[in-house]
This record gives C-alpha cells, structure tokens and sequence, in this order.
RNA sequence: GGUGCGGUGGCGAAGCGGUAACGCUGCGGACUGCAAAUCCGCCAUUCGUCGGUUCAAAUCCGACCCGCACCUCCA
C-alpha cells in the first residue's frame, strides 16, 4: 500500500514513487527574511515537515533542502529604514525564524541554502541559460525568453495568450516579451551588489531555487513544495529555468498549500492582515498551534480566530489526558503485586492498536490527509480510555499498555506533537510542594466530612491554575 | 476578462458512487459528597440551488447562485 500525492503538475493523486528506492529528495521554497515569520509562513513549515516526518516514519531517507532568501528588494528597502546593512538584517531574521520554528516543532532540515552564499553558482546557471539562448542581455539585466521554452505554462496551466490577456504584467519595452522574467538584476545605486558578466547586480527572484535546488538534489528531485501563490510565477519560473539549462524533468512531484485567511480572506503581508506567529504563541502554546494547523488538510483554505485556536487546544488537552492516564496506569502496574491475574481485555485492547495504525497510515497514505489522521487519532484516545476504565490488571495488561503508549508516542511524533507530563516541572518543586499540601489540607478536610472547606481549598488551588481529580486511588493534580 | 479552488449539523472538519467520521459546543445519563477527568446516549432523513445519469449521488454530468485565490511582491 503506497502513498499517494496531489501533484500541482498534472491536476492529480499520484502514486508517491521515488526517484531512488527509499530516498526522498525534497526542496521548500523558505522565507525571505525581512520579519519575524506569520502564521501563513507557518503553515508549509509544519505541513511539509510533517509530510517529510511521515516519509522518514515509512522508512524513507529524505534529503530536505530548505533555502533562505537573504538577498532581496524587500529586504533592501527594510534595510534602508532601519539603516542597517540588507544582509545583516536578513541574517537576525534567520536566527529568530529557527527560534518560531523550533517552537512548532519543525525538524532542521538538511540544508539550508543561502543565497547570499551561492552567487557564484547562480551567476553560473545564468551564464548557462544564456549561452543555451534561453536568457539575453539588456544592459547589464538578464532575462529568461520564456518563449524559448516551450513547455511554459505547464504547472500552472497557462499558456502565454493566456498570460498576455492578464495583462497586469508591468511593461518593461526593453524586454523581448512581456512574460519574460529577470535572472540578473543591474544594481542601482546605493544597492548591495555582486560582480558578473554582466556587470554588478544581483539576482533575480527565480533563479536562486532553480541554482540551489540542483546543486543540492541534482537537475531532478522527487518533491518541490510551497505555497500556492508560488504556483505562479515562481515555481513555473523555477522549472523553466532549471529544465532549459539542464534538460530533464526538475521535480517529479508539486505539492502546495492551501491559504491561512482571516475572515475569508488571505493572510498576506501586502494585505496587512497579518499575525506574527510569535504574537500568537503568547497567547497560545505552540503545540496547539501545530496542531490547529494540520487538523485541516493541507490543500484546503484555513480560516483562523482564537475561537478556533482555542477548540482545538481543548482537543489537543483530550489527547494528552489520555496519555496521562495510560501514563498513570502503566506505572501503577508495575508496582502491582497481583501481577499473573488474568486481564480480559488486554487482546481486544492489542487489536485495537494495531487498527489505529493502520487507520493511522491509511489517512496518511493519501495525500497526507492530518485531518484524518487525527480523528484516528481521537478514536485511539478513546480506545485507550475506554480500556483503561476496564481496570485492567495482571500480566497481560501491563506489556499491552506499553505497546499502546509506544504507538500512541510514534503517531504522536509523526505529526510534530508530544504528550509529555505538563505537571510542575523541576523548577517548579517549590509550588508543587505548596500544591501538595493543600491538597493533604484538603483531604482531611473531606474526611471529616467538611466540604466546606475542602471546596474552598479547591476553589484557592483553581485560581492558582490547579485542577483537581480526586480518583479512587487518591487525588491528582495538574495544571491548566 | 482568463485560470483554478471551495460551499457538509451551532462552530470546525473528514468523506468524493453504496446510504453522513472526528473534534469543539449544547443536552440527558453513569461515576463523584460536589466537582474534575472518563464512559454511554442524543444533536444533519441530509451535504449551496435546480435539473440529469444510475438499482444507488454529499460523491458523476449540466446549469445557476455565493465565497475565495492566482494572472503583480506574497507561504
């Protein structure tokens, strides 16, 4: 049973099949780094990480490849306000973009090319392009002839009439054609600049990926993903680019996200109608968020409020009080002396884990679908709870709980979440103690049948942000 | 104007030819001194509208209505 993808390319679920048996070669378009990342940023962050987690939980060996665009007109410009040198600028705008992405989760991908840090490779492909008469000079700029290139327009589904009826394209007249796009940029002056052929400049927007993509991945690659405003022009720039100069097919597989709106509408710098991921983690653990993200499926829009964040951080809360408790459980048997009593439930509890994994990859398989995965994963926490209110014993309970717990961790960490303990941590010991106390306080109260004030205790610890369970086995605590 | 995507219960969201998952909210019940957590049950005869194909359609086809996006820097 193999994975299935929407490639952008042909309009189309394709079977997954990789270039190399086991190895995955994959490249996201990253930021361009001139501000803190938000939440629209954050989405492919999250959801081809996640795609990239489930590949290596398959097995596969996966090289991914994730660039900063560090050289840039807006980065420039930002400069210029802040009075700050672009590349210095853009560089602390990388360091904070590991900090938010560290946050959600996302793993360091293999490489993270610059393009500060690859003029020569650029200026090379360029030079290439040109002598293949792909590109021409004007005057120190360089442009692609996208005519020269006749699958143009594939990925997104265009042809250059189409194009041309658009007509919002700028007129540049020194360009051969109104389609064509730039590879080298002449400096103007008071602009950062790098020495070339054609005199200073820099490159154009296209270029970079196309250059890095295949130094680091070679001239064709399994998956290329992004955003879907990227469909147009860039990633169709990317392959007209990288396919002219070397002459095979770039990325087998397109995949590309679906828009985070606001009221319907998209999130976008240029709109204004932006959240700055670090403004929403402090209102919300990044887990929620992770979450939140990938509990719709990728391709589709994505309408965000703190109404939404805040159902999904209550679900999320249901899937972790389920590991608590397996947690609980689990140590609770260990220490049990009736251990060898026979646990009725244990087989029928073993065979549903081994549905939930199933289900698990099934949803996964297709297009990556988290949104399924993880009302599977609902099914799971529910499976557990329900055979954990069995009060299940004795030997056969113990081994099944671990494997449940080991499953449950697994899936967890396909999909970039943990259900570690949220109690008190080391730092915390001091309020811990405090807490615990008032529960011992509490608890005397309650057998002296003085309600009263074991509810007033209650009622202190509540607004101390401790909840209460009292069980059988005595009370729990843990914060909210 | 061209090209795409989408409209599923109070909210969110799967399903994409076989008779509506899952989560949040709400309601009822079990458990509890009361709670909390958990479990059980209920909440869409119906999937934008109107037609068509089919034994069978939320799922396919057509028309229409709404919303959004791309065609320009944008994840």
């Amino acid at each position: 049973m193999g994975i299935s993808v929407y490639n952008t390319l042909s309009r189309n679920k394709e079977p997954l099949i990789p270039r190399k048996a086991g190895k995955i070669g994959m490249y996201v378009c990253g930021p361009t780094t001139y501000n803190y990342i938000h939440l629209g940023n954050a989405r492919p962050l999250v959801v081809f990480d996640t795609v990239r987690r489930y590949l290596e939980y398959l097995g596969f060996e996966v090289t991914f490849v994730q660039n900063f665009t560090d050289v840039d007109d807006k980065i420039i410009r930002r400069a210029r306000e802040e009075k700050r040198p672009p590349l210095e600028l853009a560089r602390s705008y990388i360091e904070e973009y590991f900090v938010d992405a560290d946050a959600l989760q996302v793993k360091r991908a293999t490489i993270y090319p610059k393009v500060s840090e690859h003029m020569d490779d650029i200026i090379a492909f360029v030079k290439g392009l040109q002598e293949k008469g792909f590109a021409y000079e004007i005057d120190g700029d360089v442009y692609f002839a996208v005519n020269r290139f006749e699958e143009y327009g594939k990925l997104s589904g265009r042809t250059l009439d189409d194009l041309q009826a658009g007509a919002r394209v700028e007129v540049d007249d020194r360009k051969r054609y109104p389609g064509d796009f730039a590879l080298w940029k002449k400096a103007k002056p008071d602009e950062p600049y790098w020495d070339s052929p054609w005199g200073p400049g820099r490159p154009g927007w296209h270029i970079e990926c196309s250059t890095m993509s295949c130094k680091y991945l070679g001239p064709s690659f399994d998956i290329h993903a992004g955003g879907f405003d990227l469909v147009f022009p860039h990633h169709e720039n990317e392959i007209a680019q990288s396919e002219a100069f070397n002459g095979v097919q770039m990325a087998k597989y397109w995949l590309h996200n679906g828009f985070i709106t606001i009221n319907q509408e998209k999130m976008s710098k240029s709109l204004g109608n932006f959240f700055l991921l670090r403004d929403i983690l402090k209102k919300f653990p990044a887990q929620v968020v992770r979450f939140y993200l990938l509990a719709t499926h990728y391709r589709s829009p994505l309408d965000f409020d703190d109404e939404k964040l805040e159902a999904a951080g209550k679900g999320l809360e249901r899937l972790q009080t389920a590991y608590r408790l397996l947690q609980e459980k689990k140590s609770g048997l260990e220490n049990d002396s009736r251990a060898g009593e026979t646990s009725p439930g244990a087989q029928q509890f073993r065979d549903q884990i081994n549905e939930a994994r199933r289900k698990f990859e099934e949803a996964m398989n297709d297009d990556f679908n988290t949104a399924l995965s993880i009302a599977v994963f609902f099914d799971f926490a529910r499976t557990i709870n329900t055979y954990l209110a069995s009060g299940p014993t004795g030997a056969e309970a113990l081994p099944a709980l671990k494997e449940g717990e080991e499953l449950y961790t697994l899936l967890g960490s396909v999909l970039g979440l943990q259900f570690a303990d949220k109690k008190a941590g080391p730092t915390d010991t001091k309020r811990a103690e405090e807490v615990e106390a008032l529960i011992q306080k509490r608890q005397e109260a309650k057998s002296s049948k003085d309600y009263r004030t074991a509810d007033a205790i209650r009622d202190e610890l509540k607004k101390m942000g401790v909840i209460l369970e009292d069980t059988p086995g005595g009370t729990r605590w843990r914060n909210k």
